[in-house]
DNA sequence: CTATTTAATGAATATTTGCCCATGCACTAA
DNA sequence: TTAGTGCATGGGCAAATATTCATTAAATAG
């Protein structure tokens, strides 16, 4: 079934589609399938691998784990949280973002499901990014979706990480992006961005949403802020001695979840973190490098749920 | 690792669906995963496989393609067809015939590839006619052609919608047209006809077809055979009133898939349809319009295979 | 306590899958 | 037209996965 008469590219992703269903749904051996889609066998065997590559194919695991339950439920009292969800860890990779990712775009599906339409705050990051990434293609334009904050560097260049702009290409929503740097170069020009009409409306919108989702980032040399060239080598160590222990949408806190008055926190254009204890705002979070970080933030009820995987819990637990 | 807290069997689940993510999710090997459960491999190969059985694990194809082919496999169900295939609907056009035709080029294209020589007969209409439009030129000589009705009109004018030579050019088969018009004026001249040693010979043939590809005429007011003029209203009237539902190569079937036993099907000059239910006899047809006469076509095993598209897939399954 | 049945285990083996590489075909630029 | 470049193809082989089967451990009845 080599049909490249139309877009060769489209020709190509459907063959691979066909032959991932045959695989997964249908439970043929690749060698069936090439009998079937008339190829060789290797080449059904790329498709399938295509498919994969391709992120066509979404496998979820539905079977709640008992010891992650438990983990659930004892983060949940300890922080005071409203929801709180724990994927497994692999022992091997506890930094892997695939199965939170998979477990907050469930979140989101939920939500986003709703016949009414919904304002989805989003915050940005690699979380963020893998979860979007999980996202299934449904249709859903009564919703809006608005990013939290700009990811532009000051010269104006952009980083990958970008939730918004994916997901509400995926769901055909209305989406707002933040059309601001991630920093200011001062509080002057901050209040001249935040002046701009489009600007406040969007920041509205963030304060509005029925639904936010973050990730959440550490304040040490792995940090995002650092490593994606955001913050320079001497002012991180400034923050550090100020105690700057994580950081959501680029406002830092402190060890107990409190937002430090500092030079940098007065540069930072994104919107405000939702301070309304009835909106859920939701951390993705994973990795013993961010534990400091995400214990503050639930600490400091800067978010009210958090979804994480079993190493990271437990590592919470014992704090 | 095997948490035996609670009852044997959600432990043993448990286990399951902790090695099912860590295959799935994680991409561990079995091997890997054994080493991190404390198991044997063969023992984490048979979680993983308990966990796929108890259907803990979803998988889903985010691809327009997995839907047609899920819908394909209920409609290969419904009407324990051999075959099915369904291609992506156009919601603005959803009567296009571009999308099956090539679907049933491709089919053919399997069967002309074969080096052994192949018997294909073919019946005519507009989807027959898109369907050869989209087949690639190619040589293979070795097969035979064979028209299964004619297409001129009582007085000898034809209609466009002839398949076989067209098809027959393009691969450079050998091929039989069918020397008769659609319909004799009654039944004696019919076997007058159908005395001559070449039109014998061809039928002959179409009962020895390795494949057979036809449309399906719908019998209301857009029938083919009312808007091409083989039929006057008067008949058309009569012939509803019969419980005609729909017709392929003009044999006129009810409801149920049943010829009708009634004065135009005495007058049809087209070969028999084939009974033999070892031979393949594929419908390609699209369109609401359709529909009636496609379901009573299937219900009738006058075809094992269909061609069609997603938007009349679901009707076909809602009805 | 023993005999019998049942289920779980891992060794051995068969099947399936993944990957590398030589080959050849199509396309491009000269 | 031709040499060059890239890319898809399928053979061959190693790795991974599934299955079979004999053995052992656990459960149950007598």
């Amino acid at each position: 079934m080599n049909s490249g008469r139309f877009t060769p590219e489209s020709a190509r992703l459907d063959d691979a589609a066909r032959a991932a269903w045959l695989y997964y749904v249908a439970g043929n051996t690749q060698d069936e399938i090439a009998r079937k889609m008339g190829v060789s066998r290797q080449s059904a065997q790329r498709l399938v691998a295509t498919a994969v590559a391709e992120r066509l194919v979404k496998v979820r695991l539905d079977h709640p784990i008992g010891r992650c339950m438990d983990l659930a439920e004892a983060l949940t009292k300890k922080y005071a949280l409203q929801s709180c969800e724990i994927v497994p860890s692999d022992p091997g990779a506890p930094d892997l973002l695939t199965g939170v990712a998979i477990a907050a775009a469930i979140e989101l599906e939920r939500v986003l499901k709703s016949p009414e339409g919904k304002i989805i705050a989003l915050g940005t990051g690699r979380a963020l990014k893998a979860t979007v990434e999980q996202f299934p293609r449904m249709t859903c334009p009564q919703h809006r979706i608005v990013s939290l904050l700009g990811n532009m560097m000051a010269d104006g260049s952009a980083t990958p990480y970008n939730a918004t702009i994916s997901l509400a290409e995926r769901v055909g929503a209305t989406h707002y992006p933040y059309p601001l740097p991630v920093l200011a170069s001062d509080a002057a020009e901050l209040e001249n961005l935040h002046g701009q009409r489009a600007v406040r409306n969007t920041i509205a919108l963030c304060g509005q949403a029925d639904f936010t989702l973050v990730g959440i980032g550490q304040m040490d040399h792995s940090a995002p802020l650092f490593v994606d060239g955001f913050v320079p080598e001497t002012e991180m160590r400034e923050l550090a001695a100020a105690g700057a222990t994580g950081e959501i949408t680029s406002w830092v806190y402190d060890s107990h979840g409190v937002l430090i008055d500092c030079a940098f926190n007065a540069r930072v254009a994104s919107a405000p973190l939702p301070k309304a204890a009835d909106r859920r705002v939701v951390a993705v979070a994973v990795g013993a490098a961010k534990l400091a970080a995400i214990d503050a933030a639930c600490q400091g009820r800067l978010v009210n749920g958090l979804i994480t995987n079993e190493a990271t819990a437990e590592l919470l637990l014992a704090k």
